[in-house]
Formats: structure tokens, C-alpha cells, sequence
DNA sequence: AAATACTATATTGCAAAGCTACATAGATAG
DNA sequence: CTATCTATGTAGCTTTGCAATATAGTATTT
């Protein structure tokens, strides 16, 4: 798996799951590695950055099977920055597509 | 234009461009900022990794317009490597399809 | 003759982002 | 009590595009 396709469109993933539902770090890291390899803890680097960018925020919830889990949610910043990155992305296939 | 979107892409599509006929490197720009802006001064920085390795080789031709064109032309490993990284990038785009 | 602009190649320093490896820690099964 | 699974997090490295800049040939304008 090609580590620099990856670069910015996992932003895109991460927050695209989390459009539907609420999900933690881990969860999110078994969802998208169904589609591709990622390195534990890659992630948590993303769901930080975007934190402190006030796309998502988050809350604790305690789990029975481990560690407290951190949930992440969508802000309406985060929507609508999920909603521009998603067009971006479409955009920018379509483009490459054109010179390949 | 998403910097990060571009990791990886310019290379195939620089590699792509080359497929059906030689081309020089302020050549290659003028193509694909057709499609995206590019830097001035990028593109020759992924020629000289792409020479490095062998995917290309190199040839000078005089110009009546300036100076002197360096036409990069793919080799048979080169082929190889367009190919596959070709396949890597749908692969790829269809996963992120599912993930979005 | 000098300044400007276009064509053309190339390098330097910087920033972004994923990877590897590692650290921490709770719960549970053997 | 050791291993394993769940779960979060950090440090250092590497790759790669960008901005800025340098060099240089040719042509046109002032």
C-alpha cells in the first residue's frame, strides 16, 4: 500500500466515518483498515489535529472490555469541512484520471 | 488545491504523461498544471528521483525558443512501475470510495 | 544598450503527514 | 502471573510538495 496516496485522503476517512455515528479511536482504526493498511496509532495523530481544529470533539465513555473509550463527534465546523474535503477529493480523482 | 492530495499522484501522472511520447520537464509542467497547480521547480525534483532509479532516461535537444530541452523518456522498468502504480491508484481510489 | 519577458533547468530550506517503534494501561483467559 | 486483546498516546524518521531563488538562453520593447 502506497503510504503517499494516503496522505490527506485519511483525513477525508476519518472524517467521513464519523458522519453517521459517534466512534472511537479504535473502532475507526478497524473500520478503515478493512479497506487498507494503517499503523496503529496513525490515527490518533489525525483525531488530534483534528481536535485541535475544532472539526470533532469528544467525550468519555467507560467500556467493560477494556480502557475508557474516546468518542469522537462532528462539529457543524466539522461537516461542513468534511463536506468541502469530499468535493475536493472528487475533484482531484477526476483530474488524475484525465492525465493517467 | 489539497497539497497533500497530490503525495504520490504527481508521480504516476508524470510517469503516465510519459507513456505515449517523450516529453521535457517544463513540457510535463505546462501539461499538468492544465489539471492542478504545480510549482515551478517540483516536477524536476521527482525527473531526478525518477532518473535515480531508472524508470527514466535522459536525452538533450537544442531549442530555437531558450535554452536547451531535456526529454525524459521511460524505460522498460519504467513501463513496469507506471503499470503498477497505475493499478495501485484505482485500487486505492475505490477503497477510499467505500470509506466515504 | 538596457530592461523586460518568456522559455527552461535546477537547488535550498521548510512543512505536512504517515510509518515504525514504543510506552502505558485496563480486562480477561489460561 | 503471563499472555492477549482492547485502547490511547508519543517520539523520531522519511518522503514529498511548496516557496523562493538562481542560472541562463532568446526575443522584444524602450
Amino acid at each position: 500500500m502506497n503510504a503517499q496516496f494516503k496522505k490527506g485522503a485519511l483525513e477525508l476517512c476519518v472524517l467521513s466515518q464519523l458522519t453517521d455515528k459517534d466512534q472511537y479511536g479504535y473502532e475507526l482504526t478497524e473500520a478503515i483498515s478493512e479497506q487498507m493498511t494503517v499503523a496503529t496509532g496513525t490515527l490518533y495523530l489525525i483525531l488530534r489535529r483534528l481536535k485541535e481544529e475544532d472539526y470533532v470533539d469528544t467525550y468519555l465513555v467507560e467500556s467493560l472490555e477494556g480502557p475508557a473509550r474516546k468518542y469522537y463527534r462532528l462539529t457543524e465546523k466539522g461537516r461542513n469541512y468534511q463536506n468541502e474535503l469530499k468535493d475536493e477529493w472528487l475533484d482531484f480523482v477526476k483530474r488524475i484520471a484525465v492525465l493517467i
